[in-house]
RNA sequence: GCAGCCGUCGCCAAGUGGUUAAGGCCCCGGGUUGUGGUUCCGGUAUUCGCGGGUUCAAAUCCCGUCGGUUGCCCCA
């Protein structure tokens, strides 16, 4: 029989990694609610309709990457590719405009994008992102900069250098649009083919080629920032002091345009030198999105958010180390005496306990302790039980104590560390 | 979506046209009568990702396909 595997570009997380996972989202939830920021949970699927106009016709992600299916009632629906318009869509759904501004939300969960799988990259893939819907004050941007960078900081990532740009108002946009087609429009026969695509899809894209030859070019083009207006100079000031402020330190990259429409003003990535992850060193990503809401039909909200990349972070985190805990087995003739003290154990103390199904021998339930990785063995058997004490062996330090009360099992087995 | 490389047991692999496809680790069973990952004995691929073709003969050559990987595009 054919062998079943799972789907191109996905991934079990198997017990030997799902530890870090709960790890790292032990950490958002912790500096998340330490904000103010609540969860949010969205279907994992939408109208399709919803992506189209939230994430923008011209990006990558709707024209090429969605995962688009017609259900049994010829409804269009997509598979999720990023978190932002589900809860863009929830926030108008549920009036939550009508809450305190901003709303403070973070979202964790699986995302699809139909693109060829690499390292550091896959079609179900796990983001944790947060957004702040309903002001525009640029201290809100820096919260959830300072934010993104505490929880980097708590997981131990480190060697992750922050690059910020700006891409003004929509307004200053359009502008700036129209100045650098009319300067591109010189060398249209002369660039690579994708810049002549990325010329009809989406031009701030240009700046952005690899090739030498046409970086050549590109040098004199105009700079964006040269066709803000006032509020957009302004608003990207206030991010760069303010930024300097909290002593977080940033590079400015004018090629940072960032791939979905709904981006305005500020747009930042945290980005890794680690080479390990291939072409995706970007581990966190996001910006303002002051349009979004009401494109969407929802009342004016500006907003600012961000996601990161689950595998990303995990795969920086894997060499780390964690903390041990105390891991208990009992070795006993008898498997109900030995689950009655295990259960017993586990609630009293708050301690990992298990112990053998299969009442082997001692010497084998040895063995199954050791390969549980366990901190600490119980003798529990005959003998013990009619003297009613324990002996407990710690396979560390090699030693053992005769406890001859439960009490005195459960005082040590107090406390947290081994 | 395009191009290159790769695919032998759970893992690491030897084998590159010719009798029964090495080896190591892990795993499983057994021996040492209530104490340590040791040791000893034994077991585990009718088959080389899958399908087809060439050949007297294929894991080895050819085609296709699936999966992985690297680069491009793009992105978390």
């Amino acid at each position: 029989m054919e062998k079943i595997i799972s789907p191109r570009g996905t991934k079990d997380i198997l017990p030997s990694e799902s530890s870090l996972w709960q790890f790292i989202e032990a950490k958002a939830i912790e500096t998340f609610s330490l904000a103010g920021f609540e969860e949010i949970r969205t279907p994992i699927f939408e109208h399709t309709q919803l992506f189209s106009r939230a994430v923008g016709e011209s990006s990558d992600i709707v024209n090429k990457e969605m995962y688009t299916f017609t259900d049994r009632s010829d409804r269009s629906i997509t598979l999720r590719p990023e978190g932002t318009a589900g809860v863009a869509r929830a926030f108008i759904e549920h009036s939550l405009d009508r809450g305190s501004r901003p709303q403070k939300l973070w979202y964790r969960g699986p995302m699809f994008r139909y693109e060829r799988p690499q390292t550091g990259r896959y079609r179900q893939f796990y983001q944790i992102g947060m957004e702040a819907i309903g002001l525009e004050a640029p201290f809100i941007d820096l919260e959830v900069i300072k934010l993104a960078y505490n929880f980097l900081q708590e997981l131990g990532i480190e060697n992750l250098t922050l690059a910020i740009n700006s891409i003004g108002s929509a307004a200053s946009r359009e502008a700036y649009r129209q100045q650098l087609l009319a300067f591109l429009s010189e060398y249209q026969d002369d660039v690579c083919d994708d810049c002549k695509r990325r010329m009809q899809q989406n031009p701030l894209r240009v700046l952005d080629c690899k090739v030498p030859e046409d970086q050549a070019l590109y040098k004199n083009a105009p700079l964006i920032q040269d066709s803000f207006d006032e509020e957009s100079k302004q608003i990207f000031m206030q991010m760069k002091t303010g930024l300097e402020a909290l002593g977080i330190s940033y590079t400015i990259d004018s090629s940072l345009v960032r791939g979905l429409d709904y981006y305005s003003h500020c747009v930042f990535e945290f980005k890794t030198d680690d080479k390990g992850l291939g072409q995706q060193s970007t581990v966190l990503a996001g910006g303002r999105y002051d349009n979004l809401i009401s494109e969407l039909g929802g009342v004016s909200s500006p907003a600012v958010g961000w996601a990161l990349g689950m595998e990303r972070i995990a795969y920086l985190l894997e060499a780390k180390k964690f903390p041990e805990t105390k891991r208990v087995y009992i070795i006993s003739d008898s498997a109900i005496e030995a689950s009655k003290l295990a259960h017993q154990l586990r609630f009293d103390a708050k301690v990992l306990v298990e112990y053998d199904f299969e009442e082997a021998k001692v010497a084998k339930q040895m063995n199954k302790a050791l390969k549980r990785n366990a901190s600490h063995g119980i003798f529990y058997l005959e003998d013990e039980r009619k003297s009613g004490s324990y002996l407990v062996k710690d396979f560390q330090a090699k030693a053992e104590f005769n406890l001859t009360s439960y009490t005195e099992l459960l005082s040590f087995f107090a406390g947290d560390s081994v």
